[in-house]
DNA sequence: CGCTATTTTGACCCAAATCAACTTACGTGG
DNA sequence: CCACGTAAGTTGATTTGGGTCAAAATAGCG
């Protein structure tokens, strides 16, 4: 939030937004997609490795990524960082914070982004006129804990191998909704950032990657990935050994 | 969901419930908790061992723990399972489902317990009518996100001994908040079933535990549990060796 | 173009998993 | 209420996947 400078302050519609299919307005109609858009007075450029928010700032808003890629992280007492997620284009940042009123993680950009900032109270308030909107929120949020439900499995259950196999999945159906590639993207994060999200050190992460690739599963050319074979990627995961 | 009875149909009016401080009616005025207590027209006994909703189940309602303890648990795709929460008096069960409109884990009983059934529609229309009750909603949601991000933390970074402290800490607070002893009080849930959630084996649970234990900072019989020293205890966790 | 951050790969080590044996608690039915 | 059978927990021995340390290769930035 800090250093980030607003990029335009009316004019930036969700009646316009290209994202409408995957972002808040999802399902809304012409008047309460306008209604909504009314809320977001600001948007932000936030260029690589800058703070969208830090951890400890008051929560005023949630943020929804128009475009770019970013990490969320808590760091813990003794100064460890841990990757708690990883947010795309239509993806609402700031969920966390609702329950403490305080931001509870550090927020970066992963690439040069700019999101649309939606004040908490104004989205409680208009849900009430707009039911849907308020509804699909709640799916938003659910969805969230549904996505940390799959990460808990992975680490608790799941080989360095299998963890990356999931990983790679999930990013794939995430741009695929997103009309991108599902089979050839580039992995905005670093191998350490990826271990810390999946529980592995950076080395494991790199190993295990260089195996998939040996197995032709997988394409790897530092950041660039090509999935080469889904259907054994997936199998990876189901615990079927070939 | 199945095999429960009913206990009562009206009469169960939150108006008159011990919980209202720590559950959903928090914050809420006489009226608006009446009008809450109006939609609770089912509770449910769930014996000990017995399913409160199975996953692919219908999504409905949410359900407040009455009194009880439960768990939740999904099956990955080789019948493995993991524990992705335990839920005591005054939480919510079901937030998961929200987003796809089914049940994406199994909870059961840890001991015999009553629950209130929250059909979520009609939950989400009077949300319109209390504010207050939106929100607080809301940071249940929230709370429940921020949960999930520490036991990811804990899976990502920490050692069997680190986990099991918070693990005991977090217990610690939650029964506090219940007016229980902060310092002695019984796991519902087994040694697997708590390193399920940790992401851990049985063994290594029961052997951290006998650890903590050797050094004096808790006292374990089966089940029941004292916290002697829970500066030591919170320590562990810190990283800070002594 | 040079400097730094990131990634890869190798060698070695350790915490926790696995395998195994035994003990203790608990629920059930006689 | 007790005895039995099963489930849960403890503890030991051994193995191993991933962590740690180290060094070299590569990419990306200013």
């Amino acid at each position: 939030m800090a250093r980030n400078y607003i990029v335009s302050t009316a004019e930036s519609k969700c009646a316009t937004c290209s994202l409408r299919e995957i972002c808040l307005p999802v399902g809304l109609d012409k008047d309460e997609t306008e209604l909504l858009g009314d809320l977001i007075n600001h948007k932000y450029r936030i260029r690589r490795g800058e703070h969208l928010f830090h951890t400890g700032l008051a929560f005023k808003s949630l943020y929804a990524v128009r475009n770019g890629f970013f990490k969320s992280c808590v760091l813990d007492s003794d100064g460890r960082q841990q990757v708690t997620g990883f947010y795309m284009t239509g993806e609402l940042l700031g969920l966390d914070a609702i329950s403490s009123e305080k931001h509870t993680c550090d927020t970066v950009a992963l690439e040069d982004s700019e999101v649309c900032e939606v004040p908490f109270i104004k989205l409680e308030e208009i849900s009430r006129r707009i039911p849907l909107l308020m509804h699909h929120f709640h799916k938003i949020m659910s969805r969230e804990i549904v996505q940390d439900h799959t990460i808990m499995m992975l680490m608790g259950g799941r080989k360095a191998e299998e963890r990356l196999a999931a990983f790679l999945l999930n990013l794939s159906e995430r741009f695929a909704k997103r009309g991108y590639s599902s089979t050839n993207f580039i992995l905005r994060m670093t191998r350490e950032e990826i271990g810390s999200y999946l529980g592995l050190k950076l080395e494991t992460v790199s190993r295990s990657l260089s195996r998939l690739q040996e197995e032709g599963i997988i394409t790897i050319n530092n950041k660039n990935v090509r999935l080469n074979d889904i259907y054994r990627l997936s199998h990876k995961i189901s615990g079927y050994s070939d």
